[in-house]
DNA sequence: GAATTGACCAGCT
DNA sequence: AAGCTGGCCAATT
């Protein structure tokens, strides 16, 4: 079981964010260089290979809303309030948003 | 190797 | 404002 190109891109920019903050798939996508893939990112999160390194539950959709978790989504929920995201209803608040740097 | 699926996104009506 | 359509990427059947 080994890690593609694209797998390991992924973790890495994700591991990147900090705690307390979130991310859009398709931001994580467009940080790899691949704007459409945000698809494939959430494939390869849901494989999640390191949950350790891999904080998943800070990644969500695009809109701020939550998308999915392995686990359910409520968890997810909790978990990002406990870093202490703050929700409003089922978004994030944009001030949490981690944007990527841009080489 | 084609067709289907899945933790998505943007645009149009 | 809300719903539908197409698109794009990688993995699985």
């Amino acid at each position: 079981m080994s890690l593609s190109e694209f797998d390991r891109r992924v973790l890495e920019k994700v591991a990147q964010i900090p705690r307390g903050k979130v991310a859009a798939y398709g931001e994580v996508a467009r940080a790899i260089g691949k704007k459409k893939a945000a698809r494939a990112v959430g494939n390869a999160l849901a494989k999640n290979p390191y949950p350790i390194i891999i904080p998943c539950h800070r990644v969500v959709k695009a809109n701020l809303s939550l998308g999915e978790y392995s686990g359910g989504a409520d968890k997810k929920k909790k978990l990002l309030e406990k870093e202490g995201v703050i929700f409003i209803g089922k978004t994030v608040r944009h001030e949490h948003v981690f944007k990527f740097y841009r080489s």
